[in-house]
DNA sequence: TTATAGACCAGAAAACGAAACGAGTCGAAA
DNA sequence: TTTCGACTCGTTTCGTTTTCTGGTCTATAA
């Protein structure tokens, strides 16, 4: 057990190396032999815990994009309305996505460079979202806040609310917005159901 | 005036062999002698009607740009309710977009070679759909449909929502979305406000 | 067996000089 | 007033060489 240990301290070890490094320099700017220099490891040891550059890469993306998805839930905890929920769901969402900002740029540089990338992004955490989302309407059912005819209708409810959030990300990302539209437009989805 | 009659039809025919080859290549595989041979004149010919290359690019994008923005606007006559003037604003103008479709594969490749270039784009037409919005939540106003505070408040709004749609042509443009999701996010928009 | 790293490879990317291209100018001519 | 051929000069493209880098293999030490 004590060998797994030390075995995860130095794959969070090179992960760190990695993030630190790729949010300076980018993904392609970073070479292994860089990200094993900072780890104090050889390059050929760093595929002893990794299998490639890009298992390590998506990793930190993972690590990164996980933190502000429970962030997102979190901050729906101990609200007791739906549309509360949905608020803060959206606000953290997106400002969280702002707050790591910088570290983004590697995002937005990536998003540029490869197409696919952002689709392969999405299928990571598409799913989370929009059960998370449709949680929280189906509870705003039960307060009466949100009337959905039928399933077909609730789950275009959760589509389009989740699409409005991917379409605010892009627009965050690609662009530079201010946190009071963020507040406004949350407030509004919110409402709008 | 006759004189200037032909001016007209040259500068026109000159403009509709830019766009045809514009659609076609694309801004940067289209060249001035490519236009002028569409267009059946001498390339220096071009320059006799039009200061550069940028300004026929401009104007083309332009009078597209203008076409979607009143359709949008006259998709909102006859309709009573300031909800049903903002959704239709809304779905026409993505809907317009969309149709656009191939032919701003141009404005697709050119957001990402040049970011500044959507900032240029949006300079041209952010005023005057921020103008119809705004005139349409003053009636939304009038019959109740909608309450602002105060004219801070109203702001906030117009600046949301037009940001919102914003967002949504990013997202439409660069990801490519189906009308299902226009629709119920233009009335989530309507209804949210 | 586990963990590490130096030596090595093949293919990708960078560097670079030469050639081609294309936006824009100018002067002449119709 | 309108048109265009000839010219320019900065940019892009291209073919080639060189360097770089992700990944493998093997030796070695604990």
């Amino acid at each position: 057990m004590r060998e797994s240990d030390k075995d995860e301290i130095i794959r969070a070890a090179i992960l760190k190396a990695a993030e630190n490094l790729f949010q300076r320099w980018g993904l392609h700017k970073t070479t292994m032999e860089d990200i094993a220099r900072e780890a104090g490891k050889g390059k050929s040891t760093l595929y002893y815990y990794y299998q490639s550059k890009e298992e390590i890469f998506d990793t930190v993306i993972t690590t990164a994009i996980d933190s502000i998805i429970n962030k997102a839930k979190d901050s729906t905890e101990g609200i007791p309305s739906a549309k509360g929920k949905i608020r803060n769901y959206i606000v953290t969402t997106l400002m969280e996505l702002k707050h790591y900002g910088s570290a983004f740029t590697i995002v937005r540089t990536e998003i540029k460079r490869n197409t696919g990338f952002l689709e392969k992004l999405r299928k990571l955490y598409e799913f989370r979202i929009q059960g998370h989302i449709r949680e929280i309407l189906v509870l705003g059912m039960a307060t009466n806040e949100y009337t959905f005819a039928d399933e077909n209708e609730l789950t275009l409810a959760v589509t389009t609310t989740v699409g409005l959030l991917h379409a605010m990300e892009l627009y965050l990302l690609l662009e530079n917005d201010d946190s009071a539209v963020i507040e406004m437009a949350a407030k509004l989805i919110a409402n709008g159901i």
